[in-house]
DNA sequence: GTTGATGCAAAATGTTTGCACATCC
DNA sequence: GGATGTGCAAACATTTTGCATCAAC
């Protein structure tokens, strides 16, 4: 059995979007979303630390589950895909307040902090309209050198 | 035996690079660069790529050193390395008439074009010094769909 | 009850590594 | 001649898939 949610009874934009596709709200769907939801929009989880994250709150999703779940949620727009790290992508909650961000990463330890700029995504928009691309979003990905790791 | 190449009497920057960390210039590294040399600074390749277009030339170099180089060639500074395709990891020539550029890639058909601005490189260079972080370099990948595409 | 989803294990990718042999300097 | 590099095959890591069973609708 999986825990109950906030969502048991009163119907969520999950629920919504799978039924309008023909999909199912699963408990391991909603699961997986909530723990993003639950860990704040700034966090990058590969699959494997999801599979992690929900085992720790006794929840067990297979990982082929999971994977496809991902994949889902990012198609539904709930999540992002980022691809700043070695070894397997990472997704993070998309957030309204929080449209296009950018990364700054360290490239010794990984740390990530996150920023927005006016201008980067002006740049993006910018480029797409020259060459008649229909722009989607655009990330700024910045590899640096932490403090500590200096 | 692997071809000759314009840098075998004259000494390249390649053969310089590698003689000063106390490595060797083997033929294998030498048709690597080659091939990106000759195939234009806005190619994207994935180390298979590398393979066939080498084997193509009839050059056979193993999956394996091909590998090794790419990481030799990156650390090394001749080549760059991408992050925005699926299924693996891409490398480009730097060049130095094109320092930070980006890319703007098609989400379908994975077409790319290139374009630089000095705006995205100054928000990147704003964002590292906020934080304390020693630059590296920035790349703005813009997913978006292409005319064709549409 | 029907269709779509899950779990498992196996397969498919993409990448790295240990080791014997070859080659550059 | 000695250290570094290559090729091969095996190991690894990540992600996908086939299929029987399960559960949402």
């Amino acid at each position: 059995m999986l825990g109950s949610s906030p969502y048991d009874r009163i119907g969520s934009p999950l629920e919504a979007g799978l039924h309008q596709e023909g999909r199912r709200l699963t408990p391991q769907r909603r699961k997986v979303l909530e723990l993003f939801e639950n860990i704040g929009s700034g966090m990058h989880l590969s699959a494997e630390d999801v599979h992690h994250q929900l085992l720790e709150a006794n929840t067990r999703v297979s990982l082929a589950t999971i994977y496809r779940t991902l994949r889902l949620l990012v198609e539904m727009g709930f999540l992002h895909e980022l691809e700043l790290s070695e070894g397997g992508h990472r997704f993070e909650l998309s957030s309204r307040d929080h449209p296009d961000h950018h990364h700054l990463v360290c490239v010794r330890c990984g740390r990530t902090e996150e920023f927005e700029s006016e201008n980067v995504v002006e740049a993006g928009r910018k480029a797409a309209e020259r060459n008649g691309f229909e722009l989607i979003e655009s990330t700024l990905n910045v590899r640096a050198v932490c403090p500590s790791c200096q």
